[in-house]
DNA sequence: CTCGCACCTGACACCGGTACCACATTGCTC
DNA sequence: GAGCAATGTGGTACCGGTGTCAGGTGCGAG
């Protein structure tokens, strides 16, 4: 039965408990160097007897390792990014380690308050899903480094800094969607979640000047619309890409406003989980009916959208899988197994259900 | 311009860059004691030029205080947790605490693990939302608290735990949602998560035996549709409620399973967002609509309720203020502002969209 | 019987902070 | 001009572990 200590106690009083010197003590409980059966027996008595429990604070300090991992990311109540911390949770957890985790409300400088907090309690490395969009913007990452401590970018890669990144093909993926799109027959396609500026830029290049200056992924769904695009020789159409701010609210504006237009889409392609949602809304007070009227497809799949009228075709992510691979890689670095860093690329899945169909006639 | 020493520079080399003794340059730095202006300032420049910052860890040892909050939840990329743990983890910040969050899968020896964890990393208190079901499984909890860390619970009370306990109220909030199914007609109304057992128990007081030794949460929502029932005088029928594993695919087949009886349930309650899924599938397969056909009324809203055909009546939680409420009451029991333990009951929101409708005449 | 060696054990320095306290210096009063 | 308080500074013990190392013990060999 442990005892009752308001104060756990320290290696100290168990060596004393076990008339023992203190060294012993540590030996034996720290499993370390040489100790006899017959002491080793009394000093684990004493510790069981005195419930003792080793401070992992003093034993951090001196072997300078915390076992503990940093993370950081965008919005822990978000679903996709809870499906990555849990990935890398349940990683590090079978290694031994636990995970420190700050979400920064897709702010910079709360970012880099995260990076100094997890530098200040010296955690054995750091896995982020940065807001940063370039080197430039790095700076706290590369700082990190220089402190040495090991890092992996997870969901979003950062242009221009040399550390891995572990990501979905988002361009790949979007341009996989819309294709399937153009096949059904559709050529007027709506992008649904852009670049967040007020100003709605006409040019194209202006447009994907604008995206590689804004989050990565979001850049990347872009390029891969404009790619499909392309592929089929379609001609890009400003009117047809959202701007603004990335809520549902301005999703539902800003689709009602596409559908409102002469020349409406016909269908559309939806980025995140809100822009989906959004997009519904549009449709529904607008009277017009997923599939039928207007096609659909969208990124982040959920139980909800297999339960829709019609089910909604959708990109899943593999979200817990890109948190292990994340953990992964971080203990190769770590380990110093450190392979020259580079993109670990993971596949998405399309979920092809029944929210695509060939454009109505007019 | 930081140096680029991969070993961060520690308090003493910063004293001996500036020239001053170790002890002026912690108290400029800890900003604790007196500093003269000049010597200050020396620090000062110092400890930028070689790009200081403390060591969170030493500092821990010396003071007893880590200033990290420990959150244990059921299951991180579950976005009712995914809420609470951003609440928690934004009222602690504000408040210069950092978060250590661990998963459990719903799994109480991984709870009684992570408890260990925290109580060696000596944080500074504990949120839990425990998977225990009364004070004789909830040794572990007792424990950390006799190593003097403060606890609180949130989600899930324990009972015959003399803990505060934020939480909902579960039971109010389903009697009420059933209350408003018998209000609209029904007498027939199915209980979809019921309790994980094989066998249906057949006596309603076996029923609220096993609910009672299972999940709290599922208790407590049991009971407020059992107090519905007897406040219409409605007879509870066992066939109406699910058993058996908690996941989508089960809740298919019971709800498929209750459908196809003789006397089948005019409108379902559904007590967690996978069981809203899960019954909405079956009723899509049994070529059934939601309203028109069968009523239904589930708990956590989420922004794709609002979206189905039809929109759907939801119970929503407020998983922000909760975890926002229970890191509140935990600074409470830190500062010693001991009010004796209680409940913290939120209210929960009542979401009236337009999935109930008067039962089908038959 | 003595010496040497392998085997155990405990003393102690260290990790990087905090905080107490002693002491030196200055300035003021009487 | 001596005495004393206020002020500023550095020495040092401590937090609770880890890990090195000196030295004591017991055994076998010569």
């Amino acid at each position: 039965m442990a005892s009752d200590h308001s104060v756990p106690p320290t290696i100290s009083e168990v060596a004393e408990a076990a008339g023992v010197g203190r060294s012993t003590a540590a030996r034996t409980l720290g499993g370390y160097g040489y100790v006899s059966p017959e002491l080793r027996e009394r000093v684990l008595a004493a510790a069981e007897r005195l419930g003792y429990r080793a401070n992992a604070l003093a034993r951090s300090m001196s072997t300078g390792v915390s076992q503990t991992l940093g993370v950081i990311v965008a919005d822990i109540a978000n679903p996709f990014f809870g499906g990555v911390v849990r990935g890398i949770s349940d990683a590090s957890r079978a290694r031994g380690f636990d995970t420190l985790v700050l979400s920064t409300h897709e702010d910079l400088d709360e970012e880099i308050a995260a990076i100094n907090v997890l530098i200040d309690k010296r955690v054995d490395g750091i896995v982020v899903a940065s807001a940063a969009l370039d080197a430039a913007s790095a700076g706290h990452i590369e700082q990190a480094r220089s402190h040495g401590i090991p890092l992996v970018l997870v969901d979003r890669a950062v242009p221009g800094v040399d550390l891995d990144a572990v990501v979905v093909d988002n361009r790949t993926a979007s341009r996989e969607a819309v294709a399937h799109l153009i096949d059904a027959g559709h050529r007027r396609i709506g992008f649904v979640w852009g670049p967040p500026v007020a100003d709605r830029p006409r040019r194209r290049r202006d447009l994907i000047d604008l995206a590689s200056r804004n989050l990565w992924t979001d850049g990347e769904r872009l390029q891969g619309y404009l790619d499909a695009l392309d592929d089929e020789g379609i001609v890009f159409d400003a009117d047809l890409v959202m701007v603004g701010e990335k809520t549902e609210e301005n999703a539902v504006r800003e689709v009602s406003r596409m559908l409102a237009t002469d020349d409406p889409p016909t269908a559309l392609f939806c980025t995140e989980n809100d822009a989906v949602t959004g997009a519904l809304r549009a449709l529904r007070s607008a009277g017009l009916r997923v599939a039928d009227d207007v096609s659909l497809i969208g990124f982040d799949d959920s139980s909800w959208a297999a339960v829709m009228e019609p089910p909604l075709t959708m990109i899943e992510q593999p979200t817990l899988a890109l948190g292990v691979r994340a953990a992964e890689a971080l203990f190769a670095v770590i380990d110093g197994e450190a392979a020259p860093a580079g993109r670990h690329t993971l596949g998405t899945r399309f979920v092809e259900r029944a929210s695509v169909a060939p454009p109505r006639k007019r």
